[in-house]
DNA sequence: TTGTACGCGTTATCAT
DNA sequence: ATGATAACGCGTACAA
């Protein structure tokens, strides 16, 4: 069973021309005569050619590989931003090489090394084991996506505006006191502006507030007991009270509500809830939750954009490196469902 | 700012060496002397020498490239599938090249082009717009999971088991009916095998049975309204009856609890119900749905040991193309939660 | 319009 | 233990 490898040299012999002219078949057909274009493709059909693009990418220097380095995919999240990226491949021409960095520092440096052995175009970073200090000196265009991007180009959402604006219409719902619930966050993180977002509203609606910022997990079945040890908290200190609580995810969030289900058969007239990021599970909960959108779609596009057109700079020679930084904030919008508002 | 490009010439320069013992240094540095090594080592780091994999390729053929070609990443079944495949990155070398086909036949078409013109070593398919004959003939090894797959060696969930499993329980938790609820699958589809299982079950059980078999959608939004006609249609023919439900996925089997929680806030006595995949949404239910534990990981890892054979045995020029097909079969499991137990 | 000759960075095959 | 040389498949000046 051998394996029969076609290439320009066979298709020249076939047709009486030069392997260059095979090769501007390709790439410059219009420099052909119609004629010598009808008989190369026909050859090409006949001997069953299959374009051998590596050797190209040799010749030319240019993969159209693209590396994309997740922290997991349990997370909607990163699934769906994974998604979404991958959807760019033909508006941009590039193919994506995906890892999976598991949270694993090892795994994520392992995957950049692979990136530039097979001279990734440009990175996607979406993982969060590496500086930006790091990344910038890769020597290749590299957009992070909602994560530490101190030295590197970076799309995020834009957590403080989407915290204020969870928190205030909270306010404006009539909630007599407001209460956060999120990791203790790093301040590089841009999901700190989620918190300072909380703080700057509740500091200015002169609301009693209260902040739960604790390490919750990832899964269900990580945050629910943590979950059901805020809940019993502020049933003991905040009883009757109307409570606005702004929590940092809508996996929280909807552990939340069902904690409260469980406990109450419906959601009680003095607890409004507010989520983050728009995941499937917000609008899956028996009670939709209230939650802040991220525009992933965006998000992911813009990414892309931004690292297009880095790579294309390079390609060109210019001086795509000592650019001026990009940190490009997409905006978010709070869909109101029925964890804030009660019908009649 | 100039890219510079170090390559084995540089090293050899360097060094006093050939290429070939640059060469050697890497592949086979027990032929080298210690002091050699050392040399070489050094000069390395000295001028930042980078591997080209690319150029590797083109001598000796090897790209350690596979591809996978996903349906969607917003259903957690393919996002936790891809994840699975993609950690078994170390085990066998390989890199992922990985597409999105979004359930369009021109979109897969495309990749499948992509992954060849890059000479991927082999590709896993797991999106079903093309037919398994067509992926025959590819000429490189493909192996597909939990699809159509009569002429490419596949791996698929005991989908029949699976079904026996779940009706079985349900018929053992004392229903006095039997009912499935399920797309209308096409026979070649694994998934048909639940249907089997159903039938086979319901028939010895001498219970009667109805089928519900039409087309539900795979998101929470699709699937609801058509839930609830189902529903419907089941509260008004057998009210009272002792019910055993068995929903073809996990999805469909949480929109259904949540339907029926909305109606009662709680989930009557002659209602128990089966899902299948075990996907989160399953443990994150208000009430935890008993369903059939899908093992993705053990597939991912099946799939990618099948594929590593054929493409090994392809390598090293043996008959791979003509070997005997083989459809691997993974065990499921029925996990117990609390859409068929009441606790007291 | 078409061809010649060389380069891309590495490996494989003989030699020494 | 190390080297010389020819592939690998294609692109691109430069020539014709």
């Amino acid at each position: 069973m051998k394996e029969k490898k076609v290439t320009f040299a066979d298709l020249a012999k076939r047709t009486g021309f030069s392997k260059t002219t095979i090769s501007r078949y390709f790439n410059h057909p219009d420099t052909l005569t119609e004629e010598s274009r009808v008989r190369i493709a026909g050859a090409i059909r006949e001997v069953g050619y299959k374009e051998n693009k590596l050797a190209k990418v040799l010749a030319n220097g240019r993969t159209e590989i693209v590396g994309i380095i997740v922290p997991n995919l349990h997370m909607h999240y990163y699934a769906d931003l994974l998604s979404c990226v991958l959807n760019t491949a033909e508006k941009h021409g590039y193919k994506f090489l995906v890892f999976n960095g598991e949270n694993d520092k090892e795994r994520d440096r392992s995957a950049i090394r692979e990136l530039l052995a097979y001279k990734a175009e440009g990175i996607i970073v979406i993982s969060h084991t590496c500086t930006s200090e790091e990344l910038s000196q890769l020597g290749i265009p590299v957009v992070t996506i909602e994560r530490e991007d101190r030295y590197v180009n970076s799309v995020n959402s834009d957590n403080y505006e989407g915290g204020i604006t969870a928190v205030s219409h909270l306010v404006s719902c009539g909630c007599e006191m407001l209460i956060h619930i999120n990791a203790d966050l790093n301040k590089v993180s841009p999901a700190y502006g989620r918190i300072m977002g909380f703080r700057n509203v509740a500091a200015k609606s002169g609301l009693p507030a209260k902040e739960y910022l604790t390490y919750l997990g990832n899964e269900y079945l990580e945050i629910k007991p943590k979950m059901e040890s805020i809940l019993a908290d502020i049933e003991k200190n905040y009883p009757g009270v109307k409570k606005g609580i702004f929590v940092s995810n809508d996996t929280a969030a909807y552990v939340l509500v069902n904690l409260i289900l469980k406990r109450y058969k419906y959601l009680p007239d003095d607890y409004l809830i507010v989520g983050f990021d728009d995941s499937l599970i917000s609008r899956e909960s028996v009670i939709p939750i209230t939650t802040i959108h991220q525009d992933i779609r965006t998000m992911a596009d813009t990414a892309m954009d931004l690292l297009v057109r880095q790579m294309k700079d390079r390609t060109e020679n210019k001086d795509w490196a000592s650019a001026p930084l990009e940190h490009r904030i997409i905006k978010t919008e709070l869909l109101v469902r029925e964890t804030t508002i009660r019908e009649p």
